[in-house]
DNA sequence: ATGTTAAATTCCAAATATGGAATAATAAGA
DNA sequence: TCTTATTATTCCATATTTGGAATTTAACAT
């Protein structure tokens, strides 16, 4: 019904069956018959036809006033969809926490804007969160769950956090054996985190720490870097302190012990078409961290 | 295509395929084929749903959102255009000359009344031609042909004219026996016609009378009360004055001479559908005036 | 765990739609 | 007036779609 008068609009705007059939690429009999049945169901006619001749009737003439700009809409709509579903080039802007794109995940946006040369990425780094909506962002990166049900989300991987130290903090301060001990250090690490979640690995023994946190940042790479500083212990990622306890900048501490895991997630906004750029991009970050986490 | 989005919609507004189904008196298997088909062709899926359970997906949200509103003015469209082809009953504005109407055209309107109690008939008299588009008239009844290509018009039948005055005036002023003695007599007609087009009833012979009116008025009505007072010679509409020559209220002028024909239409907006009420009306008028001038 | 039940899906014969070729219609040009 | 060219329509074999019945599915209650 609906797909006849979308026919039936390309008609009139066409002036004749032959016109549009062209057009749309429809065989000129499927047009007559069609043209038909909805006049038919109409119960009225809707063109004076002729080999020569294409004059609307006044029926005609009111059901193409009226049906129009909706068939127009209805096609914008529909190839609106389609680019988001399909395209593969032009613009992507993502949301994500600073420090750990341009720490552990720095290697993975390099290798995503080389495998999609198309794809405009605008990166926003903030570590404040922010508001996907009215930033008009595809997608966001965030770390631990998000509660907005105004957003969908998917987890992506597990960042498992470790106590590091520099080996000159550890010398001057002293190494703690137990847990206990930390209360008598300087500890560094994220707002976000009130209670450390400590888990033995050997034990599986869990163990809710309330931190005296003498430093705070949001940036994790700040947080690696005054801990490298020898400011203090500091709770972070394992993959972002990786390097620097290979290069001995960093020394592991209670190493029996890991940090509370903290998810990553995509997450975008609901009645929003992921669009085709996001989707990959999506899946691109869930492998790379399958792979590098 | 259309169809199958509209079907989608009104599945995700009844919750699921059965209800839709029932709602839509569509069988539940052309609903499944037909929301997979636009799953096929959109490349996505739309709705998880199993027997118990019905869930958009994201993709799903996003298309519900992009369209619904677009189904619903379409089918508002469709219900309004249905109306106005289908429903017998309601409002119908038609604009009409006065004189001719309350005269020749009362019966009939009195019978179209009779016939349709549930029209709420309009009828504006008016003998200043009024513009149909905005006093949102539905149907407008003319005298002769119009020029506006902005309207339909069908002609319904011809008023021929014929001259007339009352006994008394001719008995005081002399009863012209040649058209040329028309000159010396005092002429009644409608400002409209300027140029009286006589024809012999007999011999065919057409006459261009280029009269001096003496009085003008555009009610056809007040002319053969002017006549039947004695004011003068009245060129007037043969049906409007038939019963006044009956009751020897007037007598006919010249009677070898018949007026020019006037044609009466129907004519109503391009662009518009021209509804059910108001097409019955008109073919009603035809009928009408086909048997009775 | 198990049965119940409403919902979605698949099956299959009948109905319908499709596309290319042939045909008919007709306004414009010779 | 007679072609000619262009457009709409009809024909017919093939492909698709339809609707009711049978089947499967999975959430809920027991």
């Amino acid at each position: 019904m609906y797909d006849d008068i979308a026919l039936f609009v390309h008609i009139v705007q066409h002036r004749g069956l032959a016109a549009a059939a062209q057009q749309l690429d429809i065989p000129a009999a499927t047009m007559t018959r069609k043209l038909q049945k909805l006049e038919r169901s109409l119960g009225c006619q809707l063109v004076h036809r002729s080999a020569r001749q294409f004059v609307l009737t006044p029926e005609g003439e009111a059901h193409y006033l009226a049906y129009a700009d909706l068939v127009e809409q209805l096609e914008l709509t529909q190839r609106s969809l389609r680019a988001d579903m399909h395209v593969m080039c032009g613009k992507l802007k993502v949301l994500a926490p600073t420090g750990i794109s341009i720490g552990l995940l720095q290697p993975m946006w390099s290798s995503f804007i080389k495998t999609y040369p198309d794809i405009q990425l605008e990166l926003s780094l903030n570590n404040v969160v922010e508001d996907l909506v009215p930033s008009k962002a595809d997608l966001a990166l965030r770390v631990g769950p998000q509660q907005d049900s105004a957003l969908y989300q998917q987890r992506l991987g597990t960042l498992q956090t470790v106590l590091v130290a520099a080996p000159n903090y550890l010398s001057n301060n002293g190494e703690p054996e137990h847990l206990d001990a930390l209360k008598d250090h300087h500890l560094i690490a994220t707002k976000a985190v009130s209670i450390w979640s400590l888990v033995n690995l050997h034990t599986d023994q869990q163990y809710e720490y309330h931190p005296r946190v003498s430093t705070l940042s949001n940036d994790v790479t700040l947080i690696a870097q005054l801990a490298c500083d020898g400011i203090g212990i500091a709770l972070l990622p394992i993959s972002e302190v990786k390097g620097h306890i290979e290069s001995k900048k960093l020394k592991r501490v209670l190493p029996e012990w890991r940090g509370p895991n903290r998810d990553l997630f995509a997450v975008w906004p609901t009645g929003r078409l992921l669009n085709a750029k996001a989707k990959y991009l999506r899946e691109f970050m869930h492998e790379y961290l399958k792979a590098h986490l």
